[in-house]
DNA sequence: ATCCGGATCGCCT
DNA sequence: GGCGATCCGGATG
């Protein structure tokens, strides 16, 4: 214990980003293991990214809740792209959603990223989000991560694996501390379990009543 | 041309 | 917990 203690520098550790073999899997498996990874973005302001703490799976036609239940338009089309392509969409008038394309070509299939916790760039992150006073808020939730790291529109069909959009390995999450649930916000397919976050982390954008953990402690 | 609903958020009670 | 903001994509006429 008196031996060489240096601190953790999991911040400032540039690893490699996903390759595109790491989306070409199913679905479910992926969004497990984004758990932990680091989603960065860079733009002129400078470059800001967030440890992914929260996802959930979109997994092809059959699946109503999947934007490609209407089948292929040209605002799902990036979902019928190769894996490891993001799909950026524009929801309620104001809000951009980040998706990592699963799976293979012509299969519709991606991960919503729903919540990081900011690891580079948090003071890029306050500023575009100037109204939020507490860092928490910053990013839990998928149109607030979007704001904060500088994710838009012309990010949609972007490749993963380089600038200026782009996923790095991060450091594995144990199935212990892992939570499956139903997923958030949508009415068809409404209790399938398909969302992932790391148990008790404070980024996660919230946890649906019937799930939440009773004070017992298990 | 018009209508409608949405993978959300922030403010209100 | 409720609700308004705000606008695009897709469906319908």
């Amino acid at each position: 214990m008196t031996r060489d203690a240096a601190p953790r520098a999991r911040r400032s550790r540039l690893t490699p980003p996903l390759p595109k073999k790491f989306y070409a899997r199913e679905t479910e498996q992926v969004a497990r293991d984004l758990l932990g990874a680091v989603l960065e973005c860079q733009t002129p302001d400078g470059v800001a990214a967030g440890r992914i703490v929260e996802t959930e799976a979109y997994i092809g036609e059959h699946d109503l809740a999947c934007h490609a239940a209407a089948g292929r338009t040209s605002r799902t089309a990036p979902l019928y792209g190769p894996p490891g392509i993001a799909y950026v969409y524009f929801i309620y008038g104001m809000y951009w959603c980040f998706n990592a394309v699963t799976r293979a070509e012509h299969e519709p299939s991606a991960v919503l990223v729903r919540a990081v916790e900011p690891v580079v760039g948090i003071e890029l992150m306050r500023r575009r989000r100037p109204r939020v006073r507490r860092d928490v808020d910053l990013t839990n939730g998928p149109g607030k991560l979007c704001l904060a790291l500088g994710i838009v529109g012309e990010h949609n069909w972007l490749p993963l694996q380089r600038p200026p959009l782009l996923i790095r390995a991060g450091d594995p999450v144990p199935d212990e501390r892992v939570t499956v649930t139903p997923r958030i916000g949508i009415t068809q397919a409404a209790d399938w379990p398909l969302r992932w976050f790391i148990t008790d982390n404070p980024y996660v954008s919230k946890t649906p009543p019937h799930f939440k953990r009773t004070s017992a402690g298990n």
